[in-house]
DNA sequence: AATAAATACCGTGTAAATACCTAGAAAGAA
DNA sequence: TTCTTTCTAGGTATTTACACGGTATTTATT
């Protein structure tokens, strides 16, 4: 018997074209694709067809890449989730782990790769390409383990101004305090991140989504 | 006889993938992919082998989208090029167009809209959808030409650093010269690119790939 | 009821960035 | 040659950002 695919990336062209390249692999047949998190609930609730694998994208809009590997884990925990990338985040790459994804692959793979890669992720029930597990790794020596960060929701706020030519005082404006404040939320941000500068915390919130 | 296409994007996965997805039209077939524009430079001199369509990522790491399709203008203008774009940015748009793309798409688009685009540039030679065509017209009702927008290599090489933590006087100590040189080109460029802050800059640089 | 976490705010001082100027040397185009 | 562009660098003043310290209130959680 086949294994069962779920798709989920929100641009259709690249969903659509996964599943030809996976029509073309032995084990594996797709069963549908979805545009992002919430569609992959609704449809697994609307059609009750779960899949042993779900092929995620994490850059969408509505529901993420993270938090659709987080809620796949706690619902349905036997079902194994591959991550798809664009770039090679250390940072991405760590976060998915921790939530639960099975195996990282990036876009640039080659199609092989990915047949290779799902071979893997049902026999082991993990999949890591060498850089991606020296990523992890290396993370678990250093004192700043990335699961502890919790960003609170004023400071996700303030993280989606952070990149904008706004100053702190304009940003107080539009987020109802005190420039102070402000100054507050980027300190604690550039501390649990190991940040020093506006531009480092910019260039965080767009890598990781936040603008 | 089948239009001939060559697929440009450093993604091997959706490379292959959309080539899947252009086996099934009756109007084209895929000549071969390219993992950028060198790379289709290359493939152009080795293989002799001209497309009528060239499909042409935009975001790609050694010779991007925008350079691509200006030399394929320039080179070979009886091709048509087709862009595919991640995000609906304005001015990756306008940005193309004066390059000389003959359409442009988003890459959540669906396959059937794909074909009905490719066989609209074939039979009107450009195809751009109303989103993007809006976005086009706006902008020539604007004092600022995208097109006359010319970065020097030096503020290229800025551009580099201007998304790290360093501080002005250490990206000066990298480049060899003074900070009050940096400060120059950071004013050169806000100008340019009607910018007003660092942070500005930095996800100028990270948007158009300078980093 | 007590603890922890998130939120809000402030003082002081220093460092960095920005605004607004000027201007010379070198290289390439008209 | 003259003109333009690029790269280079500086002067002065102001604004913004950062680093350190601190407090008070609310809101969950235990």
């Amino acid at each position: 018997m086949k294994n069962t695919i779920v798709i989920v990336d929100d641009h259709l062209l690249i969903a659509k074209a996964l599943r030809g390249i996976i029509a073309n692999f032995e084990a594996f047949e797709v069963l549908y694709e979805c545009e992002n998190g919430k569609d992959l609930q609704d449809k697994f609730k609307a059609t009750n067809l779960l899949p042993n694998i779900v092929l995620l994208d994490i850059s969408m809009p509505i529901m993420d890449g993270f938090e659709t590997a987080k809620w796949l884990k706690e619902t349905h925990p036997e079902i194994l989730i591959m991550a798809l990338s664009m770039q090679d985040d250390e940072q991405s790459v760590i976060k998915m782990v921790k939530n639960g994804a099975t195996g990282y692959l990036l876009k640039n793979t080659h199609p092989a790769d990915l047949e290779k890669a799902l071979l893997a992720i049902v026999k082991n029930r993990f999949y890591y390409p060498d850089w991606a597990a020296s990523k992890v790794f290396a993370s678990l020596n250093q004192k700043n383990n990335y699961n502890e960060i919790k960003i609170t929701t004023r400071e996700t706020e303030f993280l989606k101004y952070v990149s904008t030519e706004m100053s702190y005082k304009e940003i107080s404006e539009k987020m109802f305090c005190s420039p102070r404040t402000i100054e507050s939320y980027r300190d604690n941000l550039c501390e649990k991140l190991e940040l020093k500068t506006r531009v480092g915390l910019a260039v965080y919130a767009i890598k990781n989504g936040y603008v």
